[in-house]
DNA sequence: CTGGATCCACTGCGATACTG
DNA sequence: CAGTATCGCAGTGGATCCAG
């Protein structure tokens, strides 16, 4: 885990912070983003699609996602040349492989509250 | 990786869902909180030396971090009864777990860096 | 159906000052 | 040293309306 804690010296701008897991970690934390990646993983997805399942988005915040996500070669973007038009979003390996790792934190995270409440 | 996706029948307050791993994103990539798990990783630490490796930190927020890793069990709080008063934290062993997941996104992390410039 | 544009309420957090 | 109290602003995201 590199974590440089942000500038050393002077203070900086939100999110100025260089390292990369710090960086994932509060993308991932995101509203909707690991809700996203769940539900992509179960196969590819409709924006429309993604809409229904995420009872409570909005279309705005939605397609901003899905840009963040493509972004970071999280997620593959396809126009299907129908109409109306239909564009299909599916995880890439780099979001099979990111999927996987955050998957690890559910039996963590059920520990947890085993212990909480025996 | 259970994410059952907020309400599903109406929509809900910020952060309501009853994903644990969604909470356990979302509360990692608050700022400050996976930097702390990374400097206590290292070994305890009082609250003015947290303070001094967060570069940028106020005592406001730290203090306030502190409080929610404690609160979820991540981290152990122990006054020490010396003058000036000082207080130790240190990971607890579900601190230490956790770390060891997250740190699992580091060379993930670096697997994406190098493909975007080989 | 996809997704851009606006408007706005909320809140996270930084800055600062103060107490035991 | 550890921690609390106040204030203020910028960023986040919800609601809505519109367009290709």
């Amino acid at each position: 885990m590199t974590i440089h804690c942000y500038p050393l010296e002077e203070p900086v701008a939100r999110s100025a912070t260089d390292c990369p897991v710090e960086e994932w970690l509060a993308f991932l934390g995101h509203r909707w983003n690991a809700c996203l990646l769940w539900h992509l993983s179960t196969g590819p997805k409709s924006h429309g699609d993604l809409a229904t399942r995420l009872r409570g988005i909005s279309s705005r915040v939605l397609a901003e996602r899905l840009v963040a996500l493509e972004a970071r070669g999280i997620i593959s973007r396809t126009p299907k040349a129908t109409w109306p038009r239909q564009v299909i979003y599916a995880l890439t390996d780099k979001g099979q492989s990111l999927v996987s790792i955050v998957s690890m934190l559910e039996p963590w995270a059920r520990g947890m509250a085993d212990q909480d409440e025996p």
